[in-house]
DNA sequence: CAACTATATGAACTCATATTCATATACTAC
DNA sequence: GTAGTATATGAATATGAGTTCATATAGTTG
C-alpha cells in the first residue's frame, strides 16, 4: 500500500533489512559484543566470562539469553557450569564484524 | 586498573570494541539501515529518500545527520537540494554488513 | 536431608535514543 | 524585496532496551 520501495522487491528487501537490524542490534551492544569477542576464542563456562568482564553474573546471563536466541550462540551443562560457546552463525557474524 | 582483558591487549582491544559497537549501533537502526539500502545504489536527495521510504522529512535528517558524523555518508548541495552518498568508509560497511 | 555454588529469570528502574514538533536556514523564483 | 521549496536543527516527548535487584532453579557436597 505505501510507495516505497528500498530496493528491487519492496516486501522481500524491506523484511531482509529489518531482521538484519534485529541481528545487527543484538550484536552491536557494547556488553554483548565483548562477551562474543571472548567466545570466539572458545568455550567459557558463565563464571569465566564473568572474570574477563566487570559485568555481574545476572547481567551476564541476560545477554546470553540474548544471544542464544538469536541463535548467535549455544550452551552446555556440564554439572553446575554451563559452557558457552558460538554457533557456526554465530562464528560467521563475529569474522564478519571483526573485518569492518 | 579492573581486571578483564577480553582479549591479547586489554585497553587496545577494548577501545576496539568501543568503537566497532559505536559504529554497528548506528548502521542497525533500521530506519538508517533502509536508508543505506537505497543509498547503495547511488547519490540520492532527501525528497527522493523520502519517497523511498516512508519515514518524515525530519526524521531523514537527523538519521543522515548521524550517518554523516559516523563518516558512513557525505553530501553536496546542489541548488536547493542536498544530495547524500556512500563514502568510501560507507561502501566497505554496507557491503560486509550485506554479505552476512 | 541442609548448606552451598553456579546460573537463570521476572519485575522494576534507569537511561539512551528514536521520533515528533516547531522553527530556522539556505536557496530559488517572481 | 516577498513567497515558496528543500533541508537542518533544537527541544520535548515517547519508547525501547540495558541494568539492577531479589529470588528461583539446578546441581554438588557433606
Amino acid at each position: 500500500m505505501s510507495s516505497y520501495s528500498c530496493c528491487s522487491s519492496p516486501s522481500k528487501e524491506s523484511k531482509q533489512v529489518e531482521s538484519l537490524s534485529t541481528l545487527l542490534k543484538i550484536v552491536s551492544e557494547e556488553s554483548r559484543l565483548k562477551l562474543l569477542c571472548i567466545l570466539m576464542k572458545g568455550e567459557h563456562c558463565v563464571c569465566e566470562l564473568m572474570n574477563h568482564n566487570d559485568l555481574s553474573q545476572s547481567l551476564i546471563s541476560h545477554h546470553l539469553k540474548d544471544l542464544k536466541d538469536a541463535g548467535i550462540v549455544t550452551n552446555n551443562k556440564k554439572g553446575l557450569r554451563v559452557y558457552y560457546s558460538l554457533t557456526e552463525k554465530g562464528q560467521h557474524i563475529t569474522n564478519q564484524l571483526f573485518k569492518i
